[in-house]
DNA sequence: TTTTAAAATACCCCAATGGGGTATTGGATT
DNA sequence: AATCCAATACCCCATTGGGGTATTTTAAAA
């Protein structure tokens, strides 16, 4: 059975350059090319991928947001991202994605096939460079992770806009002005927040609502 | 001119076997072999090696630890964490610990001496499960936070000692019983200690304490 | 050695914040 | 009809944060 793969990449000579390898090598299909991730549901649930082969620098929407929404709605599908990677920020965000595995741009064919062939069996192949880029990006950073628990705080339509601009780094007053209600419901309205977050405080408010993505 | 190889591991089959193996192949020299990290600076200092083959699991300090140490010692000592990796927390501290390669314990020989080659020659080795493994810790957790820095701040020792008092949770008032110093003096202290660290208010405090160790 | 800088101590004022209440009103659910 | 909840609004008071000023001691620099 052939491994089908689909391709997300911007430049159409490397483009036709990757169907051209997978249309002429035995054991994989290429079900489908797309210049961008702008329809890569529509994309995807079409071409039925086994490995989909993700550019991380598009136009658009990034390689990084689209292997993140695929990885989340379809897990079964593996994702190969490739990239120069020469933005030592990108990689950690490409980690993030839930990519099987990273490829370099400049391999040569043969690699790419390699490591289709190796995702498609479970595996995480990861080329000599990209693995340095990683470790130099971890090694002696003392980093703090903070996975988002994507707990349902419940909060009301209301609390969520006072809470965006508490954010956003208005006081009450301020907050009371801008949303034309009293100084002492607008702090009414932010201990119920409070209480639903499960914070005593505004900065640690702040950064919940920014962790969890509540803006 | 022949690669200088030390060797951390607290089991001696193992230790022995390494050492046996180095010794019987050109290009690798072995210039010493330590059953733990407990002397770490001194065995570095007098062996001078150009990689260290480094065991995390040990007893005392951990082989993380001291690949941390290492690396910020001697930067130009290029350390490979050896592992069995079990443990999925531990992949992510030893990331962070400075280390250039990462092999698996139940590699074969020809594996450690590849794996020794390629850090000598500024390489990155990683076995395809520890890569694998990577991958599956950083993926599809929405991590946000990295905050490094590893700043300076400069605070003065009763600013330490009052900082980590807020840090177990204790309020101005007590703070002062405790220390026998005035209300108003722990406000001091504490005002300086914000501006020091750039925060604003103390929960943001108590977590940048957290963060940078400051304990 | 004098000067300067800092750390540690202490107090002032006042604005902002947080926690505890209570209360009314208007929808939505039961 | 009764109940719950969100949104509104006010009360009191303790804590916190930011802006000062000031003294003493200690350490470093000129």
């Amino acid at each position: 059975m052939d491994i089908r793969v689909v391709i997300f990449e911007d430049n159409k000579l490397v483009r036709d350059a990757l169907q051209a390898i997978l249309a002429g090598t035995q054991g994989y299909h290429c079900t489908g090319v797309f210049e961008d991730g702008n329809r890569w549901e529509l994309d995807i649930k079409g071409s039925e991928p086994d490995v989909v082969l993700m550019d991380i620098e598009m136009p658009g929407k990034s390689g990084i947001e689209i292997a993140k929404y695929i990885s989340e709605k379809y897990p079964e599908v593996k994702i190969l991202i490739q990239t120069v990677f020469n933005d030592s920020e990108k990689i950690f965000q490409a980690l993030c994605a839930g990519a099987s595995g990273y490829i370099l741009k400049n391999d040569p064919p043969h690699k790419y096939l390699e490591a289709i062939n190796e995702v498609y069996n479970g595996g995480a192949p990861m080329s000599s460079m990209v693995a340095k880029k990683m470790l130099g990006f971890f090694s002696n950073k003392n980093i703090v992770l903070v996975s988002p628990n994507s707990e349902d705080y419940q909060l009301s339509d209301r609390e969520k806009e006072l809470l965006k601009l508490m954010v956003e780094g208005h006081n009450y007053k301020t907050i009371a002005t801008k949303t034309f209600i009293s100084y002492e419901t607008v702090r009414t309205h932010v201990k119920h927040i409070y209480k639903k977050l499960h914070v005593a405080c505004r900065s640690e408010a702040i950064q919940k609502a920014i962790q969890q993505g509540l803006q």
